[in-house]
DNA sequence: ATAATCCTTAGAGTTAACTCTAGGTCAAGC
DNA sequence: GCTTGACCTAGAGTTAACTCTAAGGATTAT
């Protein structure tokens, strides 16, 4: 079967081998082999697994979270219901990060039309002017 | 015009004395007035900046960028250009951490499914059947 | 066979963003 | 007038996730 060094794996899902070897540290992939020399032989099963431990990263979850989803997998199928459960919550936490996105995204474009109208008016003033100009009529 | 004290503001937007103050500290908060007594008073429009910081920080920037901002403002229409340009690139940013965002969900929603079938078979082993029966036709 | 370029470990250093402590000052209620 | 709780600063401590260094072993290319 053909394995792959931690510099090709490396290379291949764009994190350093300073990375992968401080998650070897951390316990998230203890189902690498070593060589007799122990040099870690990477198998396509084992750049998958990165993979997942990169989804559950990107999703928000610490490395130590993840140490306990790898810590279920290797106890087999006692621990399916647990591994359900990890990921519906990590469903409802994404859900979440996407809706506070799509609010950050909303401010963010609002910014954008206010800075475009001020740069086509030379001066911020011209969103300050709003305000007088409303409270003209009633001063008059 | 009416002030609010910096447990106040916390207790609003949800962060604590301590992150006001250390924001205050990084400079992100200049305009912030004080009592005689070196008591800080929020404006409203303070609140409102405070608001901006935090979307900003939740678009993924670090405080020294949000500070650079803050400078900006505070130097007036000659960096009206590099406020537009600034929002414009946090939208693409913001843009491409939902697309990341999106893949994340998917690889999520696939494990759920995963899982789910595994649950209810009681057994992981229903998914590398799979393979196994795809390779009995070959084997005839 | 020897240089270059991998690989190994243990452990120290870095960075961002808080988070807290110590030692005070201040303002409101009893 | 005195206690209580909120405020202040300076600076130390924490945490997560790397990131790197030192010292050495293994593999490949000429």
């Amino acid at each position: 079967m053909k394995t792959y060094s931690i510099g090709e794996v490396a290379k291949e899902l764009n994190l350093t081998v300073y990375t992968i070897r401080y998650y070897d540290k951390e316990g998230l992939i203890p189902f690498v082999e070593r060589s007799e020399s122990g040099i870690r032989l990477f198998k396509e099963s084992d750049i998958a697994a990165l993979n997942v431990i990169e989804c559950l990263k990107a999703s928000g979850m610490p490395i130590k979270e993840i140490k306990n989803f790898i810590d279920w997998c290797s106890e087999g199928d006692a621990t399916l219901q647990q591994r359900y459960d990890m990921f519906m919550e990590r469903k409802a936490t994404v859900e979440a990060q996407m809706a506070e996105l799509r609010k950050t995204m909303e401010v963010i474009e609002h910014k954008c039309m206010y800075y475009q109208t001020a740069l086509e008016a030379g001066t911020e003033d011209i969103h300050k002017q709003k305000n007088i100009a409303a409270s003209i009529p009633a001063s008059r």
